[in-house]
DNA sequence: AGGTTATATAACGGTTTTGTTATACAATAG
DNA sequence: CTATTGTATAACAAAACCGTTATATAACCT
């Protein structure tokens, strides 16, 4: 149970087509950073601002392996159900872009 | 099933805790539009620009009666079960306004 | 150390959001 | 018809959003 404030917060987070798709890949196990920037036709710096407003939600947790980054839901979150639901209404992609192999941008 | 465009633009739409609660009142049943207006602190223009934001989304229904204009939840969007889905771990209100007895701005 | 790769931050700009006040429109009431 | 009540729209301002480019930081590799 949350309050109107907090649940539209989240909410916002999850409002924009680029941060819901970045999370639906997040559905299928960690992602590299620089993956993201391979998938979508926006800068490396909006990518990781994208990033950074979900971590700050608690949405996603984030482990470091050398100079990469892999995101990951995090399934502890109080909303991370409300966060399933929802993905689970979202197509899914036509291209899989996963970059995980290289990682080079 | 919805595309992340589709799904983000109705999110936008509850992405504010104005609008779930007045969407939490609507599960209740029908409300009048002057009722949000005495609910809630912010003037009649900006919760008339709420209510249109949320039927532009397919989201409500009116019924007008006499000068009354009430709306409810549009139980035929396709987005109804994700609105519910939502609104049921929203907390209910402290303060129940209900004033479609007079309905005097 | 110096170069490369991955990620984050800063600074800026255009667009969107969300409120306001003023005004228009619609329906009822006298 | 005129006044009142309920609702919607117009015009505006402040703040947030989301992209960009430039730059900084962090880790790796020779």
């Amino acid at each position: 149970m949350h309050s109107a404030e907090e649940l539209s917060k989240v909410l916002k987070v999850l409002a924009d087509p680029t941060r819901l798709t970045m999370l639906k890949q997040m559905q299928d196990g960690e992602q590299c950073a620089c993956s993201f920037v391979d998938c979508f036709d926006i800068s490396q710096p909006a990518i990781s601002r994208h990033l950074k407003m979900m971590r700050q939600a608690g949405l996603l947790l984030e482990r470091r392996d050398k100079q990469w980054i892999h995101y990951r839901l995090n399934e502890t979150s109080p909303f991370y159900s409300i966060v399933v639901e929802l993905l689970n209404r979202v197509e899914t992609l036509e291209a899989s872009c996963d970059c995980d192999a290289e990682c080079a941008i």
